[in-house]
DNA sequence: ATGTTC
């Protein structure tokens, strides 16, 4: 057996595993999770990972780990700027998709008597579903300047606060966009869809805070007990989609022209000081910033249908941070400071206190890190520590993570019984297609207590405060 | 995740 158990919640995947690894495997999981693991191949693909050029410290995987294109969902590498590389897989197709909460000053018992007919005016406004657009009409001109500038646009043109940017990773904008590597079909798909949540897991969800863990950090983020939050999970949509594909095409043939080797094409890449990696970053980045304007787009949608129920909602953004994404930070290896390209796909940044990334009132105790749940059950608000930052890269958890494939989950329960079951522990639920909700039943899902349970007890974050849905939109 | 098989 290559897997050696560490403590209660670490494993480490030995390189006798597979011929090829260059550093070992370290897993953060419970028995359960281990098992899990095994069955479903993303063990393999942890291994796979470990044989990427420039490697450091481990090939990572969080307790939502789970079978994913080339790189595992919940999989964390980091790789050295001399003699690593960068690929689209490790950062997934949906490129920067994320999460973000906001806060109203509204209590539960106040929104409950409207929750109906405050989740019919959300779902009217937020166009959701595959191929969903039309929530605003820009033109090419704003499109590239969208790219450019992320959330900042968002911000200009009144579709949010300036407020809202500091509490944005990056501030909202990714610097080395360039929206000349990104192709005209790639273009052409985003144009419409600026504003539109999607399908599949992506959601919007209406929350009640039900459980503080960390009274002193909870303040700090400004969450109390019944308080009324809105959550937003989604990405770039189909421009992300096609600079994904475009790019695992340009990855296949830098593999043959740098002679790079890797145990599964899934896995093409390129030298990080290649000219290709280098338009992938631009392009990769352009996308991210497409979804930062999404988010607070939507954000800004929601802000004006709640506001038109409560004056008083005010919907303070608490964070917004993605979960796939390439990103270029400063970490301490072997006592020296340096850059390295840290992939998250299906993992989340989570920054420690007193970094210098986080906004100045989220210094003192660290960033906010957002888990959501599957449909229909709880959803966390974490905290970076500085254990996090020090043993994988300043990273955690995403989510449930899935143990059924979306085919497996369709086949399981009609969509009626799903609705039903939701509706009787009180949550509104509204979706564009019944298939998504058969595709996102519960079961589908790990309990994501046990995920979150399993992060703290490692000590790469921390539990800070739980959200329980009211309302749940789906695409 | 995705104009859910250009």
């Amino acid at each position: 057996m290559a897997l050696k158990q560490l403590d209660h919640v670490r494993w480490l995947l030995d390189k006798d595993f597979k011929a090829g690894m260059r550093v070992t495997g370290l897993i953060y999981g419970d028995s359960y999770i281990i098992q899990n693991l095994e069955k479903e191949g993303a063990l393999e693909q942890i291994a796979n990972v470990a044989c990427l050029p420039g490697i450091l410290k481990h090939s990572y995987a969080m307790p939502d780990v789970h079978w994913g294109y080339g790189f595992p969902i919940g999989g964390v590498a980091a790789f050295s700027m001399d003699d690593g590389i960068i690929s689209p897989g490790g950062v997934g197709y949906d490129i920067s998709c994320g999460v973000r909460v906001m806060l109203t000053f509204l209590d539960q018992d106040e929104v409950k008597p409207h929750i109906d007919e405050l989740t019919a005016a959300i779902f009217t406004k937020v166009p959701c579903g595959v191929g969903s657009k039309g929530a605003i009409k820009i033109g090419e001109s704003d499109l590239l300047d969208v790219l450019a500038n992320g959330a900042l646009w968002a911000v200009k043109k009144g579709y949010g606060t300036k407020e809202d940017l500091e509490c944005i990773e990056e501030s909202g904008r990714l610097p080395h966009a360039n929206a000349s590597y990104v192709s005209k079909k790639a273009l052409e798909r985003g144009k419409p869809q600026l504003g539109t949540l999607g399908s599949g897991n992506h959601f919007l969800e209406i929350q009640v805070i039900d459980e503080i863990y960390d009274e002193n950090v909870a303040r700090r983020f400004g969450l109390n007990l019944g308080q009324v939050t809105v959550m937003i999970h989604c990405g770039s949509r189909g421009l992300g989609h096609q600079v994904c594909d475009d790019y695992i095409k340009v990855m296949l043939r830098a593999m043959t022209k740098y002679g790079i080797k890797v145990p599964d094409r899934q896995l093409c890449c390129a030298p990080l000081k290649s000219q290709e990696a280098r338009e992938y970053l631009g392009a990769m980045q352009a996308a991210a910033n497409y979804a930062l304007a999404n988010r607070e787009i939507i954000g800004h949608m929601v802000r004006d249908v709640f506001l038109r129920f409560f004056p008083k909602a005010e919907l303070k953004l608490l964070y917004d941070v993605s979960h796939n994404m390439a990103h270029i930070e400063k970490h301490e290896l072997d006592g020296v400071i340096m850059d390295v390209c840290v992939h998250r796909k299906g993992a989340t940044r989570a920054f420690p206190p007193d970094h210098p990334s986080l906004p100045e009132k989220y210094r003192p105790v660290g960033q906010p890190v957002i888990i959501p749940g599957s449909m229909g059950t709880e959803s966390y608000i974490l905290v970076g520590t500085k254990r996090g930052m020090e043993e994988c890269f300043a990273s955690t958890c995403h989510g449930a993570g899935r143990v059924l494939s979306r085919k497996a989950a369709m086949k399981s329960e009609d969509a009626d019984t799903v609705l039903k079951r939701l509706e009787q522990k009180g949550i509104k639920v509204m979706a564009d297609q019944m298939g998504t909700i058969r595709e996102e039943i519960p079961e589908a899902y790990k309990d994501v207590s046990r995920v979150v349970d399993v992060v703290e007890k490692a000590g790469i974050s921390r539990k800070v405060a739980r959200l329980r849905p009211l309302a749940v939109i789906k695409g």
